[in-house]
DNA sequence: CGTACTGGTAAACTTAATATACCACCACTC
DNA sequence: GAGTGGTGGTATATTAAGTTTACCAGTACG
């Protein structure tokens, strides 16, 4: 039963610049600002967070330094590359146009994504919630009013909630960059498309599986729907692919028969 | 789905004057500091706080004006009478020498502790436990060794454990000042330690009880011990009332058959 | 007594932070 | 393609906070 002068604690002597960095790295690494994401301007920060221009600059400086922030004169401040870019462009490049490649994206994104609606169902805070909720209905009403690229966005952005509502720092780093570039259409393989054409009604019925397993807490529910849904993709692809190989084949047959 | 432009929070501009005054308040109303204790020197606080002699100066005159604190020029600062004057002289006069408040005063401690060490078996930190096991070895070891004086400090101090341990600020303050004076021995009923000699294997076995119940987080079970420890010292003083009440009439009775 | 602790007071100095003005750059529009 | 309004870049004056140092004044104790 030692009795150290343990009783006082040095008083924090942190200085408002040190604040200032802490918060905006924080928001970085926790993902509330993405790759790439525009900071409001230092006057608007500055104004946010009650303190002087100088002080944000400060903080911004050493934000550069640290390789989180990117300062653009004239321009803005935006967070830099970080994580995220393990997708480097020459594997963007290779997976962009290779098949099989795109087979292994569907892989990846269905074990990523069961295990993060599993952690999501235990995690999510009633903001996420707000989210996915907003989502799954946006994503409908869009779908049904036929705003293809509204729906399209929502379909992608429900995923990334789902990620974020799983509060880990690096699978919300590197999503958020997968989905970015399946927002750019890197991933969009031109016959991909033509794979869930048609499939609207049933990939929202999927969202919802997912959507309320995670509102309603079911965490192997949620990572159940959720692998289930890109399986539904994937086979979806597969099965097209099969029907393209089969038109391959049947004009070629065609064209040997029509004497070509 | 509203987005306000709540992402940055505005940073705190708690001065260190702030920051000093805010740990040594809640030093105090956490009850670490209890009433009338001692503060270290304004020297001592300011190295152990890192922080300069006149801030250390200017958070401890804050402090007076909220009458938490009493300064003694040439003598030191100390803790100012919280709650616990709750037990103001008059009060204390009267139960010292009313034998009917003295079996309130046990009442009292018999539901008190009761309650405090519930709580305790649940919320007890590792600390806390540190000290109860100490002061149930210290209470024994005093015992065997014929150390009456320390004894029965043990004891009072671990009645004040248990009650620490419970983490209640009200139960710690209010019954801070009720062992105080039970130290000092306001409620020692002279015809209390008659009562209880003798007894002193059995009060360390009912401690014993409470302590262990405590420790190993069985809260109806420390509750229940607590209970009868009280309850057996009250009826002890019972029993020994009894005997002094028929000693008394005996000797009434001699006195009689005596002739006088 | 005097020594060694305590709090009480004051001044000089250093540093942090603010406020303000003005310049340079970029994008967008008329 | 010049203007306008936003952005970051820079410099300076000023204010506020905090530290340091020294010395004065009580209290306790041998």
């Amino acid at each position: 039963m030692k009795k150290k002068s343990a009783i006082f604690e040095p008083i924090d002597h942190e200085t408002v610049v040190d604040s200032v960095t802490h918060q905006i790295e924080n928001l970085i690494v926790t993902g509330v600002l993405k790759e790439g994401a525009k900071l409001p301007s230092e006057r608007e920060m500055a104004d946010a967070m009650d303190v002087s221009r100088p002080k944000i600059r400060e903080a911004l400086q050493r934000l550069e330094e640290l390789k989180l922030v990117v300062v653009k004169h004239g321009e803005g401040s935006f967070v830099g590359p970080i994580i995220g870019s393990a997708m480097n462009p020459a594997l963007i490049n290779l997976i962009s146009r290779n098949q099989a490649a795109f087979y292994d994206y569907l892989e990846y994104r269905r074990e990523q994504e069961a295990f993060a609606a599993r952690l999501a169902a235990t995690r999510a805070t009633n903001s996420d919630k707000e989210i996915i909720r907003y989502l799954l209905a946006e994503h409908e009403r869009a779908h049904l009013a036929g705003e293809d690229k509204t729906a399209k966005k929502a379909d992608i952005d429900f995923h990334a909630a789902i990620v974020d509502a799983c509060h880990n720092t690096m699978m919300i780093h590197t999503m958020a960059s997968i989905y970015e570039l399946t927002h750019k259409g890197v991933f969009y393989n031109p016959d991909f498309l033509l794979a869930v054409v048609g499939s609207g009604d049933e990939l929202i019925r999927q969202h919802k599986l997912i959507g309320f397993a995670v509102l309603e807490g079911r965490a192997e529910d949620a990572a159940q729907a959720a692998w289930d849904h890109i399986d539904f993709v994937e086979q979806s692809f597969r099965k097209s692919n099969e029907n393209l190989r089969r038109e391959f084949l049947s004009q070629k047959r065609l064209a040997v028969v029509s004497g070509d």
